[in-house]
DNA sequence: ACAAAAATTCAAAACGTTTTAAATTTGATT
DNA sequence: AATCAAATTTAAAACGTTTTGAATTTTTGT
C-alpha cells in the first residue's frame, strides 16, 4: 500500500529558509539566484541554511512563475515501415545527458497520431514543455512550421531542406554521398547502386544528391533502378542486393553504396549468398552512425564507411537547444558536420581493373 | 530569433472563463472537475466556454496546489558492458502510449552515475514527479528500498526476487527455463548448455533456476561449465558457442539455450562457421521477447523459442502505476505472466537417438 | 408569508516561486 | 548632527489552480 507522493516527506521551501535566518523570502529567492543586490554576508548565510535544510527549488512554482519549466519535449513516431528503426534512442540518450547537466529533464512521447502536429499541441496545451527536439524531419516538415507559427523554441536533428532559419545540428549528407561516390569512382567502377533511405527523409535525399553530383562530375552515369530506396532495415539490404547482384557480371553494379551498417550487412549476406566476393567482385561503403549496434571494424571484410557518429550531436543540439530557449540568434546555433571517410577492406579497385 | 514560450500565445485560464460568464473563479474550476454541488446549467454553460475558448488546465498549477503533476519518471542505466542492450526502449514506447491515454506524461532520464539512486533522488528533489517504473532490477535491487523508505509510488517491470511487496509485471522466468529444458531432455538431450544473462540480474537468476530444476528433475546433470553468462550480445554468443563446440562430439553440448534471439543469432553464426548442423548436430532454444529487430522466425532454420513479447508488459504496466498512484493495494498489481512455448525448426531429437 | 433547510455560489487562502515597488538601513558628505 | 545617496531588505502581488468556510440564493414546509 502506498501514501502519496506528497505524503512521504516535507521538502524545504523558501518559507523554511527565510523562518530560519529571519529574513523575507523574497530575499532568500535572490540570495540563491545570484542578483548583485544582496550582502555578502546574507548570501552566505542563505546558502549555508539552504544546504543544511537540503532546499531544492519547486520546478513547478518557478515555472508557474517564469513561464520556465526546465522540461523538453522530445517525440518520435515509430515508422510502420521500419519497426525496428530506433535511430532515435542514440539521440535520446545523449541529449538526456547533456540536458541533466543543465538541470533540465525530457518530456518522451510516441506519436500515434496520424497527425503528424497532434502530439505536440497535446503537449503544448498543457503547458508542460519549454522547446522540442524534432527528428528525422522530413523535406518541409509540418512540424517545423507550426512551432515556428507558435514561436516555440525547438532544435531539430537532421534539416529539412531549404535554407533553415531555425537551430539544427546535421552531418553533411550530400558530402557524405559525394566522398563515397568519389572513391568508388575512382577506383574505376562505373555500376555503381545506391541502397538509399527513403527520399522523403531529407538526408537521404541529400545523400543521393550527393552521389548524383559525384558521378556526373566523373562523368559516370548508372541506371535508374541503381538506385533503390526504402526502409533501413538488414532485410530490405538482403533483397535489394540480390535482385541488383542477380544480373550477369557484366551488367551488375561493382559497388554498392549504402544508408548504413545495418544495410550493408544485408548485402554481405546477400553477396555471401550469391558467391560474390567482397571487395575482388563487389565494393561495399556505407555510411556509418556508429551506433552500438553493429559496428563497421566487426565487418569481414572490415566496413569502408562515411563515418559521423550520432552521439557528436548530442552536445550541440543540447547546447542549441538551450540558446534558443534563451533567445540566442538561430544562425548562432546551425552546425553542420563533415562526415570522415574511412577506407577499409570491402572497397577495392573496379573488378576490369584489377591487375 | 525565438521568442520565449509564454510570449507567443495565451492560453485561457479559468480566470477567463469565469469572467466571460460572470461567474467566480472557484464555481468555474468545481464545474469542470464534476463537483456535484454545481448547478446543471451552471455546468453546461462553463463547459460550453472552456471549450469555445479552448481551454486546457495548466498541469503545472494543479500540481502545484495538489501535489500531483502527471509525470512519471523511467531512468535507463546502460551497461557498460552491454552498449547495445536496448531492451528498454520496447517498455519506454508502448508505457508512453499507455501513459498519455491517461493524460500522463514520461520524464526520460539516462544515469551516469554510478551510484544506482543518485539519479532518482535528483528527480525527486526537483518535485516533478508522481512516481517511477523501473527496470531491469537487479536481486535486492537498492532502488526498490529507497523509493519505498519514501513511500514514493513505482512499479517494477520484472521483479528483485523474494516476496515483492511492491506492484510489478513479470514474465514466469522460471517456467521459461524449465519449459526449455523439459523440452530439451524430453527430446533425448543430455548435454545442455545454457547461455545466460548475468546473474544479478534477476530474470537471468529464475531462468538458471527453472533450467536446472527442470533438468534434475529429468535426472539430467550437466558440468559447470556448460552455464555460461555475460551480456546479452551476438557477440557472446558467439564466442561462447565457439567455445563449448570446440570440444569434440562426445562431450559438447547437444543442445543450448539462449537468453535471448540475439545470443542465439550469435549461436547460429558459430555453429555455421564449425559445419554444425542445427538441428541434427545441435538443438537451439531461446528466449524471444519479440522485439522488432530480429525476429524468430527469420532464422534459418526458424528458431524454436519460449515467447513472451515485452510488448504485453507496457498496458498492465501503465495500469499498476495508475494505480499505485491512487493509493490501490498492491497485490492486484502484481502480475506474473506465462510465457509459451512454441516449437520451430532448431530443435531435434538428441544426435544419439537419431533414427 | 415566513422560517428553516438545502442548494449553489463566492471570496480568500494556499501551493512555492519571482518580481515590483516601497521601505528600511547603512554610509558618506557637509 | 543633519542630509542625501546608495545599499539592502521587505511586503505584496502575481502565476493558475484547488479547497475551505462563509455567504448567498433557492426550495421546502408550515
Amino acid at each position: 500500500m502506498f501514501k502519496t507522493f506528497a505524503a512521504g516527506r516535507h521538502l524545504a521551501t523558501l518559507k523554511d529558509i527565510s523562518a530560519e535566518l529571519g529574513l523575507s523570502v523574497a530575499t532568500v529567492s535572490r540570495a540563491l539566484n545570484g542578483f548583485p543586490e544582496v550582502n555578502a554576508r546574507t548570501r552566505e548565510q542563505v546558502e549555508a541554511a539552504a544546504k543544511r535544510l537540503n532546499y531544492r527549488p519547486n520546478r513547478l512554482a518557478q515555472k508557474l512563475q517564469s513561464g520556465r519549466s526546465g522540461l523538453v519535449g522530445m517525440i518520435v513516431k515509430p515508422d510502420p515501415k521500419s519497426p525496428a528503426d530506433r535511430s532515435f534512442v542514440e539521440i535520446m540518450m545523449g541529449l538526456s545527458q547533456h540536458l541533466a547537466a543543465h538541470d533540465m529533464e525530457m518530456v518522451f512521447q510516441v506519436a500515434v497520431d496520424s497527425d503528424p502536429i497532434a502530439p505536440y499541441v497535446r503537449l503544448i496545451e498543457k503547458n508542460l514543455v519549454d522547446g522540442f527536439i524534432l527528428n528525422a524531419p522530413k523535406v518541409d516538415d509540418p512540424r517545423i512550421e507550426y512551432l515556428k507559427s507558435l514561436h516555440i523554441p525547438f532544435v531539430v536533428h537532421g534539416h529539412a531542406g531549404g535554407h533553415p532559419d531555425y537551430p539544427f545540428y546535421d552531418i553533411d549528407n550530400r558530402l557524405a554521398g559525394e566522398q563515397a561516390a568519389a572513391l568508388l569512382a575512382d577506383l574505376g567502377h562505373r555500376r555503381i547502386a545506391l541502397l538509399n533511405g527513403p527520399v522523403t527523409q531529407s538526408f537521404a535525399l541529400e545523400r543521393q544528391r550527393g552521389v548524383t553530383q559525384a558521378l556526373s562530375r566523373q562523368g559516370v552515369s548508372v541506371p535508374q533502378h541503381f538506385f533503390v530506396e526504402d526502409d533501413q532495415s538488414t532485410d530490405f539490404g538482403y533483397r535489394a542486393a540480390l535482385r541488383l547482384l542477380a544480373d550477369d557480371a557484366s551488367a551488375r553494379p561493382t559497388a554498392i553504396i549504402c544508408a548504413s551498417t545495418i544495410v550493408a550487412s544485408g548485402v554481405y549476406q546477400a553477396a555471401s549468398d550469391l558467391k560474390i566476393r567482397v571487395p575482388e567482385d563487389l565494393s561495399v561503403i556505407a555510411h556509418d552512425d556508429a551506433v552500438p549496434e553493429l559496428r563497421a571494424i566487426n565487418f569481414a571484410p572490415a566496413l569502408t564507411v562515411t563515418r559521423s557518429p550520432v552521439r557528436d550531436a548530442c552536445k550541440p543540439l543540447a547546447n542549441a537547444l538551450i540558446g534558443a530557449l534563451s533567445d540566442r540568434p538561430t544562425d548562432e546555433l546551425q552546425i553542420t558536420a563533415r562526415p570522415e571517410l574511412i577506407v577499409r577492406q570491402s572497397t577495392g579497385p573496379a573488378p576490369d581493373r584489377r591487375n
